[in-house]
DNA sequence: GCCTAGCACTCGAGCGCCTAGAGTGCTAAC
DNA sequence: GTTAGCACTCTAGGCGCTCGAGTGCTAGGC
C-alpha cells in the first residue's frame, strides 16, 4: 500500500532522504541518494522526483544550489506509515532480545514508585540520547489506604497509599493527639474512603465522617483538607526528567540562540504538561509545529501512556530534534512505557 | 585593613576591574575605569597597576591590545575580602528588607520536605538566574519513628520518620500479615530503634530485636535490611535542580562547547555531590579551578548548609560563571538556607 | 619620586572580494 | 519516461585590508 498523494517512486525518494537526512543532518543531495540507496534510476531522475515533492511541500530547500530537507510534514507521513504498521523502508524498528532484556532488567526491583521512575527517564535517556520525561502517577486514582503517623505534639504524617502511588503530607494538629487516637481516626477514614477516586472527596464527605466522631472533627476536616489538596488531579502531577543536556549534542542545536528555548522549555512544568499530556491510548508522535507549545516547535515529542493495574496513570517520553529516527523511538518509548506499567503494577 | 599583597591603590583597582568586568562581561579598559570609578587619578596610572596585577597573577589579558579580565585568584582574593566581614567597595550585600520578606513567605507552609526544597531551589533559581541545587537531607539521621502500612498480601509499606526527612519502602512480605501484626512489628521497631541514627542499624541489631519476637523474624529481618539500604549515608541523597537552562543566559556560555559539559554535569549526581558536599559550615564559594570536578573549572559554586534543628542534614546552592556578584549571591544563598532551615525544622 | 600626557605599537573585529565546489534545473537526445 | 550534459546559483571559506581599541613606554611636570 502507497502513502496517499505519492506513486511508489516519490515515496522510495521521500524516505530515502528521510533516512539519509536523520542519519547525516545535512541536506540531501540526489547524487547521494543514487549511490547510497539502490533506487535503480540515475540522479537526474531523482531530480525530478525531488522536485515534485518540494512542490507537494514535504521536501524544502535552505537555498538554491543545496540538497533538500524533509519537512515537518514528510515526517508526519512517514511516522503514519509506520505507526500503520508498515515495514519501514530497511530501518529496524523491533527492539532486539537482548535490548528488551537490558531494559527489563534496568526497571525490575524497583521498591519505590518514584526510583522506578528515575530509573525509567534515565534508562530512555541514555539510549534515546535525548531529553527524557515522565510524569508522576495522577489522574483518577482509587484511594487504597489512610494512615497517621505522629510526628510532633502539633504534627502528625497522613500518608496515603492510592492506586500505584504512595505520598506524605504532614497535617497540623490543633490539639496533641495520642497515638491510638490518630489510628482511630485513621481506620475510620480508611473504611470511609478506600475505593473513592482521590478526586471525588469533598468537604461533604468530611462532614459526614466527622459526625460518626465527632471529638476528633478537627482533625477530619485538616485531614480531608490535605487529601483535597492532593487529590486535585492538576496540582498532584510532578515531572521526571532527565539528560536535558542531550539536546545540545544534536547539530540543529549547536546555535545557543536555538537551544535555550527548548532547554528553558523543559525546566518548566506546565510546558512539560502541555506537551506530554492528557495520556496517550498509544504512543503518540507530536512533529514540530503540531506542538502546543511554541519554544517546542522545533522538536519533535514522543510519548507513550503508562499503566498501573490497566488504568493508565502516567506518561513517558522523549524530546528530541524533528529530525529524528522515529521507528527506533517509538519502539524504545513503548516498550519502556510497558516495562514501567508492569514494574509499577507489581510493586505497590 | 588591606589584603595582603596589595596596596591601597592595587586593591583599589583590582576591586572596580572585578565589579566592571561582573557588570559586563567584557575585558575592563584603563579608560573605563577612570571614567566610572572615582580613583583620582589618570588612566595611565590605573595602567600601571594593572600592569603590576597582571604580573601579581590577579588580572589577564586576551591578547595584547585588549583590556583586563580578573582571574581566579583575583575572586578569591575578593571574596575572601568579603568573607572577612569587609564592606564590599560599594556593592550591597545585605538583602534588602523586601526580598527577606518575600523570600520568607514563598519558604513558608510548605508541608512536605520536598516541597520546600523544590520551592527554595525555584526561589534561588529566579533571583540569581543561575542553576540552583539543593541536597534532600541526609548525614547521620537519628531515627524517630517506623511504620509498616499495609498494601497487599505480599507487600506492606514501610514509611520511615527521620529527622528532617520522611520516606517509603516496600517491603515484601515472605507470608501475608495481617494489620495488628503489622502495627505489633512497627512498634517494637520504633521502640528498639528510635533515637539511632539510621545509619548505625546493623544486621546484629535486627537479630536482637528479632529474637524479642520470634514469629516475625522474617519481617524484621526485611524491615532492616531496606532501612540500611535507605540509611547508607550516600544512597540516600538526592538532589533538586532548577534553572539549569539559565547558564545560557551567560556570555561565557553563549558557545554550545563551553556550555554543554557543564549541563551535561549538572545532570549527573555523583557530579553534584562531589560539588556540593559535604555539607560547609557556614557559605562555601569553589571559584573555577577550585572546584574538584574537571566539567565545573569554568564555573563557581556558592553553597551553604540547611540544618534540621540545629543538625546540618542538607546543601542548597548555585553554580554560575566565575563572573558573578559574589556579594549578593553570598547574600542570596546564606539567606535561602536560613529560611530552608527554618521551614523544615517546623515542618516535620 | 610619583603622576601624567603623548605616542608608537599590537592585535582583533569586521568588511569586501574572490574562488572553489556543491547541487540544482533545464534541455535535448535516447 | 529516462538520462547525460551543461549553465546557473549560492555558500563556505580564505585573503587582505582598514579601523579602532587599548596597551606599554618615555619624557616632561608637580
Amino acid at each position: 500500500m502507497l502513502a496517499r498523494e505519492l506513486d511508489a517512486r516519490k515515496q522510495q525518494i521521500l524516505w530515502a532522504v528521510i533516512r539519509e537526512y536523520v542519519a547525516r543532518a545535512e541536506p540531501v543531495a540526489s547524487e547521494a541518494l543514487c549511490q547510497r540507496y539502490g533506487l535503480g534510476v540515475s540522479a537526474a531522475t531523482i531530480r525530478n522526483g525531488m522536485h515534485a515533492l518540494t512542490e507537494m511541500g514535504y521536501l524544502c530547500q535552505p537555498h538554491t544550489s543545496a540538497g533538500r530537507v524533509p519537512t515537518d510534514r514528510a515526517y508526519r507521513l512517514y511516522v503514519d506509515w509506520l505507526m500503520a504498521g508498515h515495514p519501514s523502508a530497511g530501518v529496524e524498528q523491533r527492539l532486539s532480545a537482548a535490548e528488551r532484556e537490558r531494559i527489563r532488567r534496568r526497571m525490575q526491583s524497583k521498591d519505590h514508585p518514584e526510583d522506578a521512575l528515575a530509573e525509567a527517564v534515565q534508562t530512555l535517556a541514555s539510549l534515546t540520547d535525548y531529553p527524557s520525561v515522565a510524569s508522576t502517577p495522577g489522574g483518577p486514582r482509587r484511594l487504597q489506604h489512610l494512615h497517621l503517623v505522629p510526628l510532633s505534639d502539633q504534627r502528625a504524617l497522613l500518608v496515603v497509599v492510592a492506586e500505584g502511588a504512595v505520598d506524605q503530607r504532614v497535617v497540623r494538629l490543633q490539639r496533641p493527639a495520642t497515638e491510638d487516637e490518630l489510628r482511630q481516626v485513621s481506620q475510620l477514614l480508611t473504611r470511609a474512603l478506600a475505593g473513592l477516586p482521590v478526586s471525588d472527596i469533598t468537604d461533604g464527605v468530611a462532614e459526614r465522617i466527622a459526625a460518626a466522631l465527632p471529638d476528633q472533627r478537627e482533625l477530619v476536616t485538616a485531614v480531608v483538607a490535605q487529601l483535597r489538596r492532593y487529590g486535585g488531579l492538576r496540582t498532584g502531577v510532578r515531572f521526571f526528567v532527565e539528560g536535558v543536556s542531550n539536546i545540545l549534542k544534536q547539530p540543529e542545536f549547536q546555535d545557543v540562540r536555538r537551544a535555550h528555548p527548548v532547554l528553558a522549555a523543559l525546566d518548566r512544568e506546565e510546558v512539560l504538561r502541555d506537551v506530554l499530556l492528557p495520556a496517550p491510548p498509544d504512543v503518540h508522535v507530536r512533529i514540530g509545529r503540531e506542538n502546543p507549545v511554541d519554544e517546542m516547535r522545533s522538536c519533535s515529542v514522543v510519548a507513550a501512556a503508562y499503566r498501573v493495574r490497566g488504568r493508565t496513570v502516567g506518561v513517558v517520553g522523549v524530546v528530541g530534534p524533528t529530525r529524528m529516527p522515529y521507528a527506533r523511538t517509538i519502539a524504545l518509548v513503548r516498550y519502556l512505557a510497558q516495562a514501567l506499567s508492569q514494574t509499577l503494577s507489581y510493586g505497590v
